[in-house]
DNA sequence: GATGAATGAGGATTCATTCAT
DNA sequence: GATGAATGAATCCTCATTCAT
């Protein structure tokens, strides 16, 4: 679908330069398709990055709760947790990239709902690291930074993770969920996880050539 | 001095509109000054940017070279270290974010340079992991890998601590030290440093009433 | 017929916003045509406009033609002739406005060809007038302001005249004959003419609910 | 002063082509300025077309409450209030052809406040004819109608009228007086009004050599 | 120092129109 | 008949920047 193209497009741009310094004309260009012919498909300029970031977070949001609903211990939860956010991340760098940054492009009530949407999401971290707390599983002194702290680190993953290069996906999902299993006073996270990892799914709107080149920003 | 003004404003709008979104003249406006002025002070708009840019990188070099020179001993390098990175970010989060965002506005030679410094300011990180690896005691898998994730895990605070909040800066670096320490292996780090933090600085271009208010993207 | 609906949309919508502020979008959505459908039935849209106004002026100029037609008497004449041009404004308050308003939005050569109508039918006018004086039955000063005056009062009627309100459209005609008579400087006119007035024809372009609403312009 | 020109050449172009069918670089073209200097002086498109409607009603508003100011009697009133109109229509008949036609250029809320000076100004009418008929003078079967007439009437004067022409001002509004004053059944009312006319303002926004030129429309 | 005026380039968006299906 | 896709040209407007004052 021309769709697709014109949003993989809009997403290899965004990423690269940002939204305001992305022209629409430039994002034409890289489908061969004119200006105006964009907005058959897409609306204006910011309902195409809308629909990309609802699309990626939608779905982040999915892998999420079906990551925690693997398992009913919040060691393993956290494991998977880590494991799909750190997957998704490292699947789709660039639209990634996107989601971190480019929030503020939204027109506030867009912007209202799209925070909905990730802030359901970071509900279900709450809720895993509120059981493992409770639990005693979780040696942590403070639970939200503690909370912040793993999610960022996983965000980050985007910014340095080139998933065109040597180090497969799974080696870095494994990294980060004995780092993550550290932080919360376990060592050694990945090897007593139950069950496998969920495959992180790669967006319809990931570029294909996503090599994140380290380019900036 | 009215540069610091401008710089100061020009932070502001940077981070919560970034680079390309942000008007000359709303710039301005934030001072009280014409638009023209603002070349008096400042050069073009690319050169606000780059001047506002490495001061700050300079200072976290700085700031990252004098908290390994307090100790030999690369555990006490690296506690150092994250409370000088989480320090200068929790304090100065507004620049940080733009820092982080914004290189790639720079013209090609100008993040060159830019990189330069910030490449740097990362070898300092380098040689204590690799300090601590030889020393053995870093207790690491991939010592890149968890190098970028602590890196990446400081830079953060930027996205979600508020300075005009209760938590004092102290119990951030307190937090992310510890957690730090985990990563590689070793529990309560922070109680285990040799000698006292340097107190953060605060950037001459940091807005005075940064409050982060977790303004999005 | 399909040109028939399209052609009353597009009265409608020059009517309210002006030729040029109308797209052909919006003219096809209130029809429920594709835009490209259209064309299968108006060609461009200034054939549209042209089609509209030359049915409208040609159907103007047979009923000033067949009014003045109906007497010798130069007084009676001049009394069908407004009775007819009140009434078909009356009756065609859009279709009116456009013609009054658009004829600068047709290209040079189409407009000199619809002048030429106009002009055709006011030359039924300037006779009138023309016999009128030779007559002695017409006591003006200045015949040609005269004339342009009387015209002009019978075209505002479709500034302010509602089709739809309690007032019939015999009444404005009454009245207006009877002001046209005074200013030639006849009393009750109306109540002189020989013959009935002809009744005004709705032309197959004046959309069906037509409203004039004193919509504003 | 610059911003006159802009509005004058402006004015010039809405009454030849319309609003919508005028581009603001045509305007910019006509007083050598760039398309973006305009904006120095005018605001917006709308902006412009306000000022030109408001002060031109304004203007008007104000000549007609003068006009029924220099007398008691409804008569000399009437006369005064058709000479100012007639007057001021015949000097500035380019911008009064923008007030005829463009009102619905304008956004709602700008169309509610320019209509409530037209409102202020037609209510000057409303009441001299509810004087004159009150008193006996103006003899009339139906105000309302007879009222519109008058005012359509004058308002025509803008379509024919050419500034430049041998016939003067001033025997257009005697005629226009006279033609008045027989719809209400008195004659000659042109030579029965106590005191002069006003001398009828030239607009600042009216074009220099506004020649009517019959240009369509 | 400071500013109003000025501008070329470019911003997103809409336009009337065509054409293969 | 009817339409979705496509486009070049044009729309209004904003941009960063310069310069005379």
């Amino acid at each position: 679908m021309k769709l697709h193209d014109v949003q993989r497009a809009a997403v290899e741009l965004f990423s690269a330069r940002g939204f305001a310094a992305t022209g629409i004309r430039e994002i034409g260009r890289q489908v061969n398709l004119n200006s105006a012919t964009l907005y058959h498909y897409t609306g204006s300029k910011e309902d195409l990055l809308d629909s990309i970031m609802r699309l990626a977070l939608l779905e982040l949001e999915q892998a999420g709760r079906e990551a925690v609903a693997r398992s009913q211990n919040p060691l393993d939860q956290l494991g998977h947790l880590v494991g799909a956010h750190v997957g998704i991340t490292a699947v789709n760098p660039l639209t990634s990239r996107v989601i971190d940054h480019e929030l503020r492009a939204l027109t506030l009530d867009r912007r209202a709902k799209m925070l909905e949407i990730r802030d359901s999401y970071e509900e279900v971290w709450t809720q895993v690291f509120a059981h493992g707390l409770a639990n005693g599983a979780f040696q942590v002194t403070n639970i939200k930074i503690t909370r912040l702290a793993i999610i960022e680190m996983c965000n980050g993953v985007a910014n340095w993770y080139n998933p065109n290069g040597e180090l497969p996906v799974l080696d870095i999902q494994k990294m980060l969920i004995d780092l993550s299993g550290r932080m919360i006073g376990v060592d050694c996270l990945w090897s007593k996880i139950d069950g496998e990892l969920a495959p992180p799914e790669r967006f319809s709107v990931e570029p294909i050539s996503s090599s994140s080149e380290d380019s900036g920003g």
